[in-house]
DNA sequence: CTGTTAGCGCTTTCAA
DNA sequence: TTGAAAGCGCTAACAG
């Protein structure tokens, strides 16, 4: 049969093959200078033919380095974690990193235990971004005090110290998208829907829509305003719903603080025979790329999600391997740009 | 200031402190039998005073094994396969384990790198869909041959012996998807939207596809049929617009290999002026949970995507701890089952 | 240019 | 019940 004997071949095998030294056989293998060019070849072609594979656990447990970032991330199922993924993942590989992906489920339990994980020394740095659970931030501060170098994207509570942090504006993003609808002709009230107000970016969107009303001489109603409490889909689809079929009046526009539920809103407000944008128009945050499949595209707040993984990796990897984020030690947060892109669910 | 310093707390720092040997201090915090209750008390104590975190690298020297398992998907922007790492990361977790992901970025070239970085010794067994690029297998064949753990989902050319399998029955879900549109009194033609014939579950799909269509006795017309070309979701737009703008009579139904195909092909026969369902029928395959997000809800083949991550991960964990995928040694695939879902693409 | 030796941080015999 | 010592696979300082 074709069962190879699962041996695994070492330094030392090819070593005794060659009766050479264990050292000589490393050297030649890491290309060094100190080496008679003859007993290089003669080991690579060795190492080839039996099949050799550096072990990396024994490298990093003499270098301290892994060539592993840890990323958490607090669901799967959001198209904007997976593309800063993307770009975390595109930076890493071109600098010969890999990524570890956690998923925190929105649990500050979870979470908790994953960076516990990657203390061990699993990975070189970390990237993360909080839950809304999180109260505490001691773990990553004493992460980050121990000198792991850690970069928070997206949602955060307080500030680490030692920590980067990679976000986009929210609040003016949030509040430019809703100065767009607040200046049409057409429109006299906009309403919000948003997730819970826990997490610090929600927030944050829910404010700058309410001061953009409010400095637009709009009136904040109440009753225009909801925020869901699931984090399933199936669930905010009928929490949606719920809300605007007991709506006696519609707002004129609807402002969302994701894609998602932009598009959970459109298809409630169709249900309930509503034409958008005709009728009521709508405006999401985040531009995924899943708003493009959709008949009517949706006007959305652009967030670089690809750029702010790949920022996010940049800084990461400076730290590892420069030991610091930036050049200038000043600088602890990076804020990207955002655009409102105009499309069809806004007129 | 609170400048910590840095200090990695070892073994040997306990030990000293208490003024005992380091083998006393890893038998007492590995919960060993041979310590006095005492000595284990005091030692757990100075240990977590200290802050003391193993290094998991140096543990995993010695035991061969760093509870992590790998995973390669062809890209993370398709919902399908995060579902599944959603699966894999469910179950692994539950046994403490930890997943890598990588993206081959359907190209073998980076497949290939992703494998030979695993291979080094980072991973305890590798989870992988294969690209359609991917021609010579020898790669996996080799590492299944070394005895690494490893379990192929979804998308594979030939077997690899040694490795598990766990798949669904493309041909057989097609068929019968297309059985459902064929015995509407309404459809007399079903035309055909899928992605590159070279990835062996698109192909497998059309061949179901096909044969069903002529099981029914309706004509397979070359016309109705479109491969898409591009793998990126803005150009695969443009393509089948294309392509059903040229068309000079249409189908009555539409089959996509994908959710996504699907959906885009609704936007398209939308622009051109065609109502779904009225006019034209689509069933997608997939079953994915944005799917939900639209107006029209899709009807889909629904394939258990999570479910097969869990079964990936199960395999492959039975495999790395019990030294088999399953008790019975000469099963090596497993097949789940599908299931058309109805919903309002359809009628 | 090459070999010998001492670790990296931890577990695990083998002795005491 | 504890300690000393060997060693996981590799690198790197120190000799030759």
């Amino acid at each position: 049969m074709n069962k190879e004997k699962p041996t695994i071949i070492k330094l030392e095998d090819i070593a005794k093959a060659l009766r050479v030294s264990i050292s000589t056989v490393s050297r030649s293998l890491s290309n060094s200078s100190r080496v008679k060019e003859a007993t290089r070849k003669k080991v690579r072609e060795k190492a080839d033919e039996l099949g050799y594979i550096p072990n990396q656990i024994a490298k990093s447990l003499i270098s301290g380095k892994t060539g592993v970032i840890g990323v958490i991330i607090p669901r799967y199922d959001e198209a904007f974690f997976i593309e800063v993924c993307r770009g975390i993942d595109h930076y890493a590989r071109k600098h010969n990193y890999r990524i570890l992906i956690s998923s925190s489920r929105n649990s500050s339990r979870f979470e908790k235990e994953n960076i516990m994980v990657f203390e061990k020394g699993i990975v070189d740095g970390l990237i993360i971004s909080l839950t809304h659970q999180t109260k505490s931030q001691t773990h990553l501060q004493s992460m980050a005090n121990r000198g792991t170098p850690l970069v928070v994207f997206d949602n955060m509570n307080e500030k680490i110290e030692g920590a980067m942090h990679v976000r986009i504006d929210d609040y003016s993003a949030a509040y430019e998208a809703v100065q767009f609808l607040a200046q049409k002709k057409s429109v006299q009230t906009v309403g919000f829907i948003g997730g819970t107000i826990l997490k610090s970016i929600f927030n944050k969107r829910y404010e700058g829509y309410k001061d953009s009303l409010l400095s637009s001489d709009f009136s904040l109603k109440e009753e225009f305003v909801f925020n869901c409490k699931s984090m399933h889909q199936v669930h905010e689809y009928h929490e949606i719903y719920n809300f605007l079929s007991k709506l006696n009046q519609f707002p004129n526009a609807f402002f969302c603080s994701t894609d998602s539920y932009a598009l959970l809103c459109i298809k409630a407000l169709s249900k309930l025979g509503k034409r958008v944008p005709e009728d009521i128009q709508v405006v999401g945050f985040g531009n995924l790329h899943y708003s493009r499949l959709f008949n009517t595209e949706l006007t959305s707040v652009s967030q670089p999600s690809f750029k702010m993984g790949e920022k996010a990796a940049e800084l990461l990897l400076s730290k590892i391997i420069k030991g610091a984020y930036l050049p200038s030690e000043k600088i602890d947060e990076l804020i990207l740009p955002t655009k409102l892109i105009i499309r069809n669910t806004t007129c």
